[in-house]
DNA sequence: GTCTATAAGGAGATAGAC
DNA sequence: GTCTATCTCCTTATAGAC
C-alpha cells in the first residue's frame, strides 16, 4: 500500500497476497520481488529463506482459522444460541477473505508436517482455551438435561469446521452454474450458511422416541 | 506390478500413484519415469504434455468421487435408510484409497479451471444422472409427508460429500494426537462416520413445534 | 519404440560491489 | 540496506541416433 513503508513490512504483505492466491509453490520469490518492487535477494537478505517467509505468513492465519472457533465470548444465552453464534462468527470471518479456507487446507493436505507445530498447542487437552473448556461443559450440562443428543463437543466443532469451510472451497463449482457474478456467489453462500445452520442446529437434538 | 506389462499402461499406472501422492507440481516426469524404470523422453513420446497424463489420472477420479454419490441403487428401502446407504457407500469409496480425497480437494483448490470440464455435465439439471433425479423425488415426497424438514436435495448430497471429503482431509491432525498407528486411525474413522452419519439423519426430521 | 543428448528456461540462494 | 551477477540445480520438452 504506502510506497514509504518499511520495505520488510511491505515484502510480507506482498507475500501474503501471492501465497493465499497461489499457494507455497505456485509462487517464487522472484514473482515477490517483482511486486515488491524490489529485487529478489533483498527477499532473502530478510527472510533467508523462503520457507521462513512463508512460515511468517502461514502460522499467524493457522491461528486465525482454528482459534475463532473459540472467539464468541460468554454472553448469557442459551446453548443453541451460543452455537449459532459459533458457526455466524466462524463462517463470517472466512467469508471476510474468501481466501483463507482454500489457502489453509491446500497447505495441511500437500504439507502435513507443517502441522505438527501446530497439533501440540490445539490437541492436547491440558493446552486447551479455556474458551474450549467452557464450550465441553456447556455440552455435558445439555447432554444431562437431555436437550441434545449424545455427542462429543470436539465433533460439534469438527462438523461446524468441516462445513463451513466445505462452503469455500466448493465456492467455485457452487456459485458458477454456468455465471459466476457476484450476487449468485452472495446467494450461494448465504444459502449455504442457513443450510449449515439448520443442518447443525436440528442435528443436535435428541432423537424421538 | 507386471514388468512385462505394456509400458504405456505402466506410465500411467505409476503417474497415478505419483500423483495421488504428490499431486501435480509436486511431481516431475523425470521421477515418474525413474519409478517406471524407463527414460523421461518416453513419457512425452506416449502422452505429449505432462498435463495430459495428469488429466488421464484425475478425469476418471473425479468420476468416481462425484458419481459414486448416485451409486447405491434402488433397493425397496425407506428414505432415512437409503440416505444411510449413500453415506455408507461414499464413505467407503473415500476409504478404500484415502489419498483420493486430498488429491481431488487439492486440484480443485489449485486448479479451479480443470473443472469447467466437468461443470457442464454435474450441474445441468438436463445432464444429471437419473439416479439425482429419482433422489430428488424421494426428497420432495417426504417433505410433503412432512417426515423431514424442508431441504433441498441438492444440500443434502453437498452436506454428505463435505462431511466425508473433510473426515478425511483432517485425519493426519485427527488420528495423530501424538502417535499415528493404524489403530487409532482406524477408530477415528469408524468414530468420524458414525458422527456424520447421526448427525445427516438427525438433521433431516423436522424441527419440533 | 526406446534411447542419449541437449535445448531453453525457471527456481532458490549467495557473493560481493556500492 | 540494496543492488547486480552468478552458481547450482531441476524442470518440461524436443531432436535425432539406433
Amino acid at each position: 500500500m504506502d510506497r514509504n513503508q518499511n520495505i520488510e513490512k511491505r515484502i510480507l504483505w506482498v507475500a501474503e497476497r501471492l501465497f493465499l492466491e497461489k499457494g507455497f509453490s505456485g509462487t517464487s520469490t522472484t514473482e515477490i520481488a517483482k511486486a515488491v518492487g524490489c529485487n529478489q535477494a533483498l527477499i532473502h537478505y530478510y527472510f533467508r529463506t523462503k520457507e521462513k517467509l512463508f512460515w511468517d505468513v502461514f502460522s499467524p492465519k493457522v491461528e486465525q482459522v482454528v482459534e475463532c472457533l473459540d472467539a464468541p465470548l460468554d454472553e448469557n444465552i442459551g446453548f443453541f444460541d451460543r452455537v449459532r453464534n459459533i458457526i455466524d462468527f466462524y463462517f463470517g470471518m472466512l467469508e471476510l477473505d474468501e481466501r483463507l479456507a482454500p489457502f489453509i487446507v491446500n497447505e495441511l493436505i500437500m504439507h502435513p508436517a507443517r502441522w505438527e507445530k501446530f497439533r501440540e498447542r490445539y490437541l492436547q487437552s491440558e493446552s486447551r482455551s479455556s474458551a474450549f473448556n467452557r464450550f465441553e461443559l456447556m455440552v455435558e450440562e445439555e447432554s444431562a438435561k437431555g436437550t441434545i443428543r449424545n455427542v462429543l463437543p470436539i465433533d460439534i466443532l469438527l462438523n461446524v469446521m468441516s462445513l463451513c469451510i466445505s462452503t469455500f472451497i466448493m465456492a467455485p463449482m457452487g456459485y458458477a452454474r454456468g455465471e459466476c457474478d457476484s450476487s449468485t456467489r452472495k446467494e450461494y453462500l448465504t444459502h449455504r450458511k442457513q443450510d449449515v445452520t439448520e443442518l447443525i442446529i436440528n442435528g443436535l437434538m435428541p432423537p424421538r422416541q
